[in-house]
DNA sequence: AATAATTTTTAGGCAAACCTAAAAAAAATA
DNA sequence: TATTTTTTTTAGGTTTGCCTAAAAATTATT
């Protein structure tokens, strides 16, 4: 009897999760954004939910989900994960254009037919961007974090942390249109400086020096 | 530019669009009936459809939807039907389970996803049902109807209607189950009565009258 | 044709999910 | 610490889609 969420409460749960992966609590201005509403709008779906007992919230403070709240969370990502791994293995959809779509499967909220299409795919651990499709039973397969410094040679792996004080780092990176969720490959190192030459999917390699490749933490697939 | 309408609009068009193939033009009541709804909320959307140019009515009379509400009925009876065909042949749902899970599918406006699944399903003209699928174009074809009398031997059909004006027919056949959508065979004809040994899918077969046959139409697939 | 019964619409409300503008609280700064 | 700035909440409003109860129109019956 897993409770039935309305799709807005959804995409609330759904956003504070990623969100809180991140940051580990969440800003009621942070999560409009995501979601592209007022913060007056936040507010009310706060209470809601928190009502439902699926947030851990004090006005005026950040909040996280609870444990209750992650479990919707991880079956909502399941079956937006799952959908994405259809729509580009099964219907030849292209990377880019899949999550848009998949957003809107994610809301048909039938655990038997969840279920069956992970069977159809051959119960896949990670979805086409990489990130893990939690199981039936809401298990996520953690994930193997290492610096991007100690990742083999063409091994493909993806974004998961960026270690930065200052944000300076980050900010230098995501000019690079290098973020965390990336996927990426190193394609050389270069003997003299250990500088490396990654490359993102189709585009151009780049290099980031070894300082760089230790902050950047990934999770290779 | 395709319009996009909502989730409710689309039940609504849906209905409209089944109740008029039977009865040419819809009522409130029946409408209502359908839709588990109240008739007051009926007459609410009626308006909103008119104001769209999706429906021909006049307060207080009958409906049916107009051109442009026909265009729509067969886009979202496509996207119904094919997610009814992926579930069957796909992910081994049975017969009788996909009507509640495709009236959820249905509502995910992408034609994209809708003609790359038609073709992932081999671009099948009938739905698990027998029904047929509107093509991208939304052109249907038309049920070529005949008296089960003339259907030939182990040619699968649909039952379409039966003509009874008593409706004792109606009930005997339902004691039998079979019914309007009804799948069937014959199996053989006894030449001395022209009685019929018809077979439902994985059912028993029975006999049935020359006169029987008769009255029952059939949509050969 | 007049009246009764049924069907449909109108009127007024409700809940969900959003909004703007103003008030309150928290955080940053002088 | 006091003040300013930023963030969050409250108050009140909108739209969509539904509801009930009463009024109006249509249909059926006498």
């Amino acid at each position: 009897m897993s409770p039935n969420f309305s799709i807005a409460e959804e995409n609330y749960i759904k956003s504070i999760y990623n969100l809180q992966q991140v940051n580990d609590a969440v800003s009621t201005t942070a999560l409009a954004e995501h979601l592209k509403s007022k913060p007056a709008s936040i507010t009310d779906m706060l209470k809601k939910l928190q009502a439902k007992g699926l947030l851990l919230y004090n006005p005026y403070k950040t909040f996280r989900l609870s444990k209750e709240g992650i479990k919707a969370a991880l079956s909502i990502i399941r079956r937006h994960r799952l959908w994405e791994s259809f729509l580009v293995h099964k219907l030849q959809f292209s990377w880019e254009e899949v999550h848009e779509v998949a957003e809107e499967l994610e809301h048909v909220r039938s655990k038997k037919l969840i279920d069956k299409l992970d069977g159809f795919l051959g119960y896949p651990k990670f979805d086409p961007h990489g990130d893990p499709i939690p199981d039936t039973n809401g298990k996520i397969n953690i994930q193997q974090q290492l610096p991007l410094s100690s990742l083999p040679l063409n091994k493909q792996a993806i974004i998961t942390a960026v270690q930065d004080q200052s944000s300076e780092l980050l900010s230098f990176l995501s000019s690079l249109k290098i973020v965390i969720g990336t996927r990426l490959e190193i394609k050389r190192r270069l003997a003299f400086d250990n500088s490396l030459e990654i490359k993102c999917r189709n585009r151009q390699p780049v290099n980031i020096s070894e300082q760089v490749a230790n902050a950047i933490q990934v999770n290779p697939l």
